[in-house]
RNA sequence: GCGCCUGUAGCUCAGUAGGAUAGAGCAACUGCCUUCUAAGCAGUAGGCCGCUGGUUCGAGCCCAGCCAGGCGCGCCA
């Protein structure tokens, strides 16, 4: 839809080059945005204003000329000059019936578009590590990622999801051992002393239940897991659970451990060798990180031998720009944002142009009860999990609720609010859109009232009301929200978009009967509502939220 | 101390690439409505966009400095 105008303002300023109104030099990008205020037109430019220096002109003036060249096109009601030299664009109405009607041609696949023109984007999102369930946190992130991912797919790119798995390493040797040991208790009856860093909670006695139930069964022969094999497994199954059940699934599960199982970690260090960046200092391995704008440098191989967490994460990111992606998203939690600095040295340090990475911090989610926080023990494993708040509140309103915020913005999330089913529970307010829709089609379906798939586009004229000018024109919008939404790699534009679009159609139903005696403007209203539960469907899937049929 | 994020209406938050008189929802106040499903309507009120300076035709947005809150600054993962 912008793309039209910006056509109709591009040639208008071409003309005025070729007719000698405007000096022939570097013409400006055209800027076309949306007025906030409906006197301002359907759209609006700048134009004049970044032309007048160039032009040695007053703005108005040249304003007037572009205006002139704007107002021929016949898709253009008016065309106005305004304020310092703003040029507004009042389109007729025509222009937005022919809108709905290429919204209700392209139905479902209104939203798409190809701004992405199939470029490769990995984005690698929750990858938490396997020693404990996943808490409200990862299942922030985890709605993020997973709704970046489909809006990024909606808009042009060739998305792929991964899920790096942390199966090496201190943290999943401590959960095996922690199993073995309640594995222990089980077995002599006795309390067992824990250490500090062991794993403490309820799920791993029930890892442990399993592997007794398993493996000690009587009669029982052949080649028994390591205690941390049979952990870190058993995690992972009930975190990809999790998440399956919150509707997501990765295309790629990447295992810390196959990195060191293939050499790459080896071969990534040497060919940081190779390019000078590594160096020994007080027994350990450095890479040279402050070259390429970390903070300091970094410890690839300690005094004992051992590699620390980033040799992996060197070969794994890597690996990453060796399979041809050209944007490589992460998605962290913020509290990792200290991170950020030695990932970006790393794809300098390989010769690469780090601004292939984007990272996405997600912050903190307050549960709230009733508009006071719920107490969250951070200790002794009490945290609260997703499991425990997508049970209470439902799939919908939790991944709705995480993506309501910017992510980057702490995030407070009502649990009684998210349950309710009331106005102000915004999940419940979208989806009712959709329902109520769909109700008012069946209704008129009981009537003997058909919506026909094809109809005369003249029908549509019956929509003359500015209330249904203005749903017709959001509702024209959604392909830019969605396209913004992904170059921004900002999800909760969507969540905003749904929301206003409920706005606009709930009052409008209000004062609006849509099935009446009058047969055509009830077609007419029904091909609007239908685009509108269209619209809605069509970015609540893009949430990774169900619009329902009834509520 | 250094780095990152945040600071916008009573509350929770939007604010498009620097544009015009800064918006929404909730809460509050006034008056209505009860429907194709109740999740509504009309109106009112509410603001030093954390503070100060700068950049320019124009700043909530960009720059610098301060203030406040959160997070991070290991040969931890």
């Amino acid at each position: 839809m912008r793309a039209a105008v910006t056509e109709i303002v591009r040639s208008a300023l071409d003309k005025a080059v070729r007719e000698g109104a405007l000096k022939a030099g570097r013409l400006p990008d055209v800027i076309i945005e949306r007025p906030k205020k409906e006197g301002f037109g359907d759209f609006s430019t700048n134009a004049a204003m970044l032309l007048a220096p160039l032009e040695k002109r007053p703005p108005r003036d040249i304003a007037a000329v572009i205006a002139a060249g704007i107002a021929e096109d016949p898709l253009v009601e008016k065309c106005e000059v305004a304020g310092p030299g703003f040029i507004n664009i009042f389109l007729k109405n025509s222009f937005h019936l022919s809108m709905l009607g290429s919204i209700l041609k392209k139905a479902e696949r209104f939203g798409t578009t190809d701004a992405g023109r199939g470029r490769r984007v990995q984005i690698e999102f929750v990858s938490a590590n396997p020693t404990g369930p996943l808490h409200i946190g990862h299942g922030r992130g985890a709605a993020v990622g997973d709704s970046l991912a489909n809006i990024l797919k909606a808009a042009g790119f060739d998305v792929t999801r991964e899920y790096y798995i942390n199966d090496a390493g201190r943290q999943v040797y401590t959960l095996g051992e922690s199993v073995r040991l309640r594995i222990k208790e089980i077995e002599t009856g006795e309390p067992v002393e824990f250490p500090a860093d062991f794993y403490k909670g309820e799920y791993v006695k029930e890892i442990a239940r399993d592997y007794l139930d398993k493996y000690n069964a009587p009669g029982r022969a052949g080649a028994t897991p390591t205690f941390q094999e049979f952990a870190c497994s058993a995690m992972l199954d009930r975190i990809e659970k999790d998440l399956k059940d919150f509707r997501i699934e990765f295309d790629v599960w990447y295992s810390e451990k196959s990195l060191e199982e293939k050499g790459l970690v080896n071969d990534t260090i040497e060919e940081l060798r190779k390019r000078g960046c590594i160096y020994e200092s007080e027994g350990a391995l450095w890479f040279k990180s402050t070259e390429f704008g970390d903070d300091k440098d970094r410890v690839l191989i300690k005094a004992d031998g051992e590699r620390t967490y980033f040799a992996s994460d060197i070969a794994y990111h890597r690996e990453k720009v060796k399979k041809g992606f050209t944007t490589l998203v992460n998605v962290w939690g913020a509290d990792h944002h200290g991170y950020e600095g030695r990932i970006r040295a790393l794809l300098k340090a390989l010769g690469h142009d780090d601004s292939a990475l984007k990272i996405i911090f997600i912050q903190l989610v307050a549960l709230m009860r009733n508009g006071a926080p719920v107490p969250m023990g951070k200790r002794e494993g009490e945290f609260v999990t997703l499991r425990q708040v997508m049970d209470e509140v439902g799939v919908d309103a939790c991944r709705f609720f995480f993506l309501m915020r910017r992510s980057d913005a702490h995030l407070d999330f009502d649990l009684e609010l998210a349950k309710s089913q009331a106005p102000e529970n915004p999940v419940y307010y979208v989806q009712y859109c959709h329902a109520r829709i769909r109700s008012i089609i069946s209704f008129a379906a009981e009537k003997g009232v058909k919506i026909p798939d094809e109809f005369d586009p003249r029908l549509l004229e019956r929509l003359d009301q500015k209330e249904e000018t203005g749903i017709i024109k959001h509702l024209g919008s959604f392909e830019e929200v969605v396209e913004r939404a992904a170059l921004n790699m900002e999800p909760h534009r969507v969540a905003f978009y749904l929301t206003e679009l409920a706005g606009l159609f709930h009052p409008y139903y209000n004062r609006n009967r849509v099935v009446t005696d009058d047969a055509e403007l009830t077609i007419a209203r029904l091909l609007l509502c239908k685009a509108v539960g269209t619209v809605a469907a069509n970015g609540l899937r893009l949430l990774g939220v169900t619009a329902p049929e009834k509520m």
